[in-house]
DNA sequence: TTTTAAGTTCTATATTTGAAGAACCAAAAG
DNA sequence: CTTTTGGTTCTTCAAATATAGAACTTAAAA
């Protein structure tokens, strides 16, 4: 079903997930990207990363909220078949600029607190508070920019 | 020494730092940028977030380690001057950008293993990798543009 | 209407993480 | 030398997180 190779990819994808959820729910969208089966059950999901029932219940269902994983059903057949949603993968990028952007604005509010605002220290927090706030201008440009090269050469 | 809107922002500041840190650590770097004192002393950093010896001592090495801040010393006095090093900030970006980098590749070695590299998924991990790439790419002129811009209007 | 299947939720642990405080150490001061 | 200062390291301890497994729920099937 799954290669060695495939297991050992899940993990280590699974680890980069680990940064903003559970290992279980890391490994439960990396087994649904890495494999080849398109959708797996609940139980597939649960025998093959060797899960408890609730750590595979919470993990499905932190990702289905996240939409992340999304799920369909068969006519006569109770079960879930999950499946990963990677369409708004760009959502997610977004999401990282918009996060550099918060914490430009608290540089910025530390900025004004600043006594002397000529201090190399508090030019810096200028800049980088600047730097972040160019970056999340300049992104969607840049998103275009690869959509536009990507709708060029398919 | 520190005003109440400096400590609410050392703690908000600090939570993103979190996302990388232990919180210790985390407070400790937020400080040396908030404040207006330029420089703190490991007691003086230990007494004003009331930390432990300790928690103040792993705390300070990380960030030295990481290159987060630095010290000096004063003649005839044996005590460490900690401040915040903002000066390979962009550094701090770039080594973001290499973080996806790094996971491009892992999607594509889930790509090299798919049997069909038609479906949706595998279509999709290849976008995906793609778009991660070139974010790669993009960004070193990104900030030069921005380096650009600052140095006409400075 | 009883049983079964598919999952959810609850309770009990296990694991991990972070921090406290004491013991320790090395260099400088006395 | 011996004491003090400035910190580090070691040994708990506490809290947060994650998981297991059992008990429960709900809807469909028998």
């Amino acid at each position: 079903m799954l290669s060695q190779k495939q297991k050992e990819l899940i993990e280590k994808i699974g680890i980069y997930f680990e940064e903003g959820m559970q290992p279980a729910a890391a490994r439960i969208l990396a087994l649904l990207i890495v494999a080849d089966q398109v959708s797996f059950s609940f139980d597939e999901i649960r025998e093959i990363l060797k899960l408890s029932k609730s750590a595979t219940s919470n993990g499905i269902n932190f990702l289905l909220n996240l939409k992340k994983i999304e799920y369909h059903t068969k006519p006569g057949d109770r079960k879930r078949y999950f499946t990963w949603s990677p369409d708004n993968i760009i959502n997610h990028f977004r999401e990282g600029i918009d996060k550099i952007l918060a914490l430009s604005i608290l540089f910025d509010a530390s900025l004004q607190l600043k006594r002397d605002k000529n201090t190399h220290s508090a030019k810096k927090i200028a800049e980088i508070s600047d730097l972040m706030n160019f970056l999340h201008l300049e992104m969607p440009g840049v998103i275009e920019k690869w959509e536009r090269k990507r709708a060029s050469k398919p």
